[in-house]
DNA sequence: GCGACAG
DNA sequence: ATCTTGTCGC
């Protein structure tokens, strides 16, 4: 018998083959066309949130906030226990499945706190075999989903290269962005300076149900600072400062039930 | 051949 | 992914 490891990444590949045909790469709301984005009113962010020295325990965040506001609707934070490994390439595997289940708890508690759009922490269509975690996520719960990448994945010729860094460079000012073009010249992604006190770009690419240029207008506007609100709250629940119950309090008191 | 490589 | 302190500027 081969290597259990190989195998299982011969298995994930095809999944990944058979999942990618059902991305959709187009507006498919109203709201989307709209300059202003008329019509929306609900955007949310997922992420996992882990302790120092455990990696298959981790936090489920989902919130879901107001548009334009950014105010928040609907927060949730619950302890999961991880089935497979940090693989660069298949992250889908590792997170899609409890990023899931937390949208399922939502349509199950408070359905019309639905988000109309979803941010992911990571790639969408900017990704080895163009199914990122945004393009798992959106092909299985069948929402709109925004690829945002803190750090820039390795694909098809992209790398942190000098000619790279000279396009960030060239980013003057919130708003700006270009694109990723892979060797094969196709555009997978775009680099975007999120906010004016960032220098370092994000990288947004379609996870589903979304055009490429929405998907980055969508983004500048969900901005406040570098990353995007529904995915910066996210992380804030678990990490940021001030309140009086933490998340870690909170995951706590959810990993006891 | 080896290393790079979202979270 | 995860951490933490200081430091600078408005």
């Amino acid at each position: 018998m081969a290597a259990p490891e190989a195998e299982l990444v011969l298995k994930w590949e095809r999944e990944q083959a058979l999942l990618r045909e059902s991305v959709k790469e187009e507006d498919t709301e109203d709201w989307q066309r709209s300059p202003d984005f008329n019509g929306l009113e609900r955007v949310g962010g997922v992420d996992l949130s882990f302790i120092k020295g455990d990696d298959i325990n981790a936090c489920a965040h989902l919130v879901v906030l107001t548009y334009p506001q950014m105010k928040v609707l609907y927060e949730d934070c619950k302890m999961v226990t991880l089935n497979a490994p940090y693989m660069a390439g298949f992250l889908g595997f590792r997170e899609a499945p409890p990023l899931l289940q937390a949208l399922e708890n939502l349509k199950n508690v408070q359905p019309h706190l639905m988000p109309q759009v979803l941010f992911v922490d990571g790639n969408g269509l900017f990704h080895y075999r163009e199914f990122g975690l945004a393009c798992h996520l959106g092909v299985l719960s069948d929402l709109p989903c925004v690829g945002v990448a803190k750090n820039l994945l390795h694909v098809e010729g992209v790398v942190r290269s000098e000619e790279h860094q000279s396009q960030i460079n060239a980013l003057k000012k919130s708003g700006d962005s270009f694109p990723l073009t892979t060797a094969s010249g196709r555009v997978l992604g775009k680099a975007l300076r999120s906010s004016q006190s960032s220098i370092k770009p994000v990288y947004v690419s379609v996870g589903h149900r979304i055009t490429l240029d929405t998907a980055v207008r969508l983004t500048h506007t969900c901005c406040l600072y570098r990353v995007p609100e529904p995915i910066r709250q996210d992380l804030r629940v678990f990490w940021g400062p001030g309140e009086v119950l933490t998340s870690p309090d909170i995951c706590a008191f959810f990993s006891c039930l």
